[in-house]
DNA sequence: TTCGCCATGTAATACGTTACATGATTGG
DNA sequence: CCAATCATGTAACGTATTACATGGCGAA
């Protein structure tokens, strides 16, 4: 799966390992994420089966960069994987429900810490997603204007990260006042 | 992660391997699964660990079952688990949004199509919880009823999963008609 | 001089999926 | 007789995480 993400970025413009995982934590975060272990070896793997090629640039008083560019094949690839349809749901694992499916015998103000902390959590990053992320989107489309198709499906991702944690601090929410009334 | 939902299942009552994952199945399957292959190994690795303890039943006319029961040890990992707070929040991924943040230069109908099906989908799981997941808990509250405040919490699941879906479904929807009314 | 950012990588381990493999019983 | 369910496991592979490892630049 990561790798049809990094196809998916490298298909605007050649970037590094390092851009990918930049790009990576301030476009998609919010439901895919990698380390920067995963991405290195992941380009090297692509890279052994032409999906892309690097260069290695040597600039003076700069680090070193290994630039990736997209491939024939790459782009091929992401096509082919892009046109056959998901035929099935992304499993969800989701540890906080895995704990309060077991939470009976625990103490009610653990619980309740639990989920008050965890509201906190996700409320944060609901204030987040509403204020950043669509000007971050508008911002790129200011600077790239032929990225107006792109930046509809972008924002409907965001629009998807809103409402889910939106549901998931009512969710809480109702789920604290439960607790509270218990016994 | 597998781990604690064995023992916290095990910590009910002593079960197979086979028994394990088919509760699993039937009750945090929309936040958690597992392979019977990941469940019979973990379990093997439970018991060298001390967690729990098998006995391998012949019985004629019937397959033979290897039972685990929980350990002191076990029991003392499980609450150890529970009583420290999660105090991260579960990383998502999914897949479908990784496809539409990438769709704007697929076919308008390809993509349609997509969110067609996957609205269907996750319209027939949002009825499953509507109707089935409840009754399921009704029914073994029934047959146990010590279980009072457990089923509380696996109501909270379950509200959970019905408020995904249905959030889930909202945006499909939502857009299926933005991508209708494109160009 | 120390911290954070830029920049790249490898190694070990853990976790998870798919495929292989077997065999009995029950119901249609 | 065939399919489904019960029941258990191993092996190979793929994916993901954590830790180890290095080094320069710029700002406070």
């Amino acid at each position: 799966m990561i790798k049809y993400i990094l196809l998916g970025f490298l298909n605007y413009q050649p970037m590094t390992g390092y851009e990918l995982k930049q790009t990576l934590d301030t476009s998609v975060s919010h439901f895919w994420h990698a380390h920067h272990s995963q991405i290195y070896t992941t380009l090297r793997q692509m890279e052994a089966d032409g999906l892309v090629v690097s260069e290695f640039l040597h600039s003076e008083g700069q680090p070193d960069r290994r630039v990736y560019t997209l491939t024939d094949a790459g782009r091929a690839e992401l096509s082919a994987w892009l046109n056959q349809s998901l035929t099935e749901m992304s499993p969800i694992k989701e540890e906080l429900l895995v704990r309060v499916f077991f939470s009976a015998r625990r103490d009610k103000s653990s619980v309740l810490a639990e989920l008050v902390l965890q509201r906190e959590l996700h409320q944060k990053k609901l204030s987040l997603y509403r204020d950043i992320s669509t000007n971050h989107i508008d911002k790129e489309l200011a600077a790239v204007p032929e990225l107006v198709k792109d930046a509809v499906f972008w924002k409907m991702t965001v629009r998807m990260g809103v409402a889910f944690e939106a549901m998931y601090v009512d969710w809480l929410t109702q789920a604290i006042h439960e607790v509270e009334r218990m016994q």
